[in-house]
DNA sequence: CATGAATGAGACTTCATTCAT
DNA sequence: CATGAATGAAGTCTCATTCAT
């Protein structure tokens, strides 16, 4: 039980964690801010992590293993490439207007952080990107995709797509129009846009 | 002389503002490095710029006016559609090698600042925007593309190449290789990828 | 327990404050100078006053507040105009002897200070001089004293002892012969010092 | 020429220092400020002065004399001790108004300063009672007025009427009411307010 | 002599972290 | 375990003073 309180208030911490830092950023963000948003005292925040640092790096993970679950988990239930290039970008649009906070985890400026961290950020990132790159290898190994840079390929659609999913996009999204634009992108990528041939 | 001094003096700090805020982000960068980077004293930087957070304005101003300018310049020279597209990546591409920390400043988390600057970098962002939409306009009206919504695209390809370009990229670039780059990710838009249809 | 604690640790930094303002003056005293009198860190301050500026209204206010009811609490016991006058004046000098820093207060240069503040400050200097006043006042409605200007001369009488009593005072002052002096005092105003007439 | 020159920036120097000190007091007013008062550059302030505190110190001696000498120079026109009397109340209360910024200058916190001119300032303090002192000793040798305490008295005296005449006075004076306050406040002294005896 | 650009010592203030309760 | 009062390191900014022109 008491097991079972902690990590509940661990988690209680990460979820405030991830709403302040979302909406202030790492530096304007203050401890107490997130104890605050946790309904606990300031010293409890440095009973369950090490340090603001910490507490930073954690939720960040959390946050970046739980959306990629959940667009794993989307991908696999498509069979077509198109499918599974949709899936991806609706995922990833709906989770940049839902989970804001996390997107923004992203845009975030951590170059400053612990090198340790920013490597483990690059390969995770790398990490996610496969996924796409094996959308398209399988794509082109069934002769339905042209050959082509996946890697590179990987990095501008998601890109793209985490752009229009930013905080910092033009273009309004609203859970009626998250698939239509989902399709548009993918559609861009995969038609292309030329009249000619 | 000295109007031409005050001059080199304010590009001089604010050269080294852009390196610093580049490498260590705005609240790990402290006033005295930059003095520092620039070669002089800690006071001297308040003789030009009245806080941090000023000075931090102007060096972004002035980095995405530069960009923008060489940008623009660059297009202006490309008569085609693929011509000008092309010239925009590759550009792009080039800057966020050459001025990686202009393409830093973008990505860097500035939702803390001033509120007029928040607003002022979303304009100037749409802006930059617009410089894409025209040439897909222009190519929608002479039939060498097909009806789509330019916003939304300019977003998805400025988003794309950009993350390519970027600090995150996992993509080697070197000299040698924008231009095959730039053609190959414009392509994937204009031909798309797909080898149906 | 621990109000009480916050209580009288609020307290004890506005006695420092009083001791090192009243010493050196508002900018020469210094935060950490403060907190190392008060035998606390400097950052406590912080947690008890928003500011340096705030903390020295704070101290200010507080010392006029005891002053001014040590000296009402005197007059009142006093029934006669002359015993009411002498009680003003031996309070006056006893607390600018006792609490010299609260007299050095009054003298001590505020103009630049908060806008408000220094309406307040002139105000309550008003309503000080508002008992006197009245004593005046009421020493005339019986035809003890002649008619006269009576807010004018609670300000000359104030004015006059202040000076006496205050840090720049060429008078030798004891314990011993307070009572004297403020007898010496009044009576230059009640008797005149004039032989004729 | 050069000679007369020199005198003449000094003296301008001086007069803008009294000014600025004056309204804004010794620590918020800026060496800056005082150079534009005086219409000169920042530099050449220290071509006629070592440092801002010597600056403030000759200011205040010579406000301080000039005062002086205007005040004995009236009393020196009249025979009788009213006469006298009332000549140093007018005097004091129109250089409070037309030199406000020389009365000021006595009430501001000068205990920061050097001790040595602290000193001086107390002492040349004593010199101006010396000269009530003086008009009130003749007068109790020619037995217009009763024995007292010369010191004591001219203390009283001149804190009374510098008080109404000074910044913080609720006494509204013009030119034309001087005569009769000046007037008012001697006769305080001279006759008393008391009816009885 | 006159100047004002450059400087850096020093002050206020914030906030992550500690620790006694 | 939980807390929040206390702390002080560290950062921004001011301004008296210097000195090359």
């Amino acid at each position: 039980m008491l097991d079972k309180n902690d990590v509940s208030k661990r988690q209680l911490i990460i979820q405030a964690a991830a709403e302040i830092f979302s909406t202030r950023g790492y530096h304007t963000a203050k401890i107490e801010e997130i104890a605050q948003q946790a309904g606990i005292g300031k010293g409890t925040v440095y009973e369950y992590f090490q340090s603001k640092e910490q507490l930073f790096r954690d939720t960040v993970k959390e946050g970046i293993t739980i959306v990629d679950l959940a667009i794993q988990e989307q991908i696999a239930q498509e069979t077509t490439t198109r499918g599974k290039l949709i899936a991806f970008a609706r995922k990833t649009i709906e989770i940049g207007q839902k989970y804001r906070f996390i997107a923004k985890l992203f845009i975030m400026d951590t170059s400053f952080m612990d090198h340790d961290f920013h490597e483990w950020l690059v390969e995770r990132y790398g990490q996610s990107l496969k996924t796409i790159e094996n959308i398209i290898r399988d794509g082109i190994a069934i002769k339905q995709l042209r050959p082509l840079d996946a890697a590179c390929f990987a990095q501008v659609l998601s890109g793209g797509i985490g752009t229009v999913a930013g905080p910092l996009s033009l273009v309004e999204i609203t859970p009626q129009n998250e698939e239509r634009i989902a399709a548009e992108i993918v559609d861009y990528f995969l038609q292309g846009i030329s009249l000619e041939r």
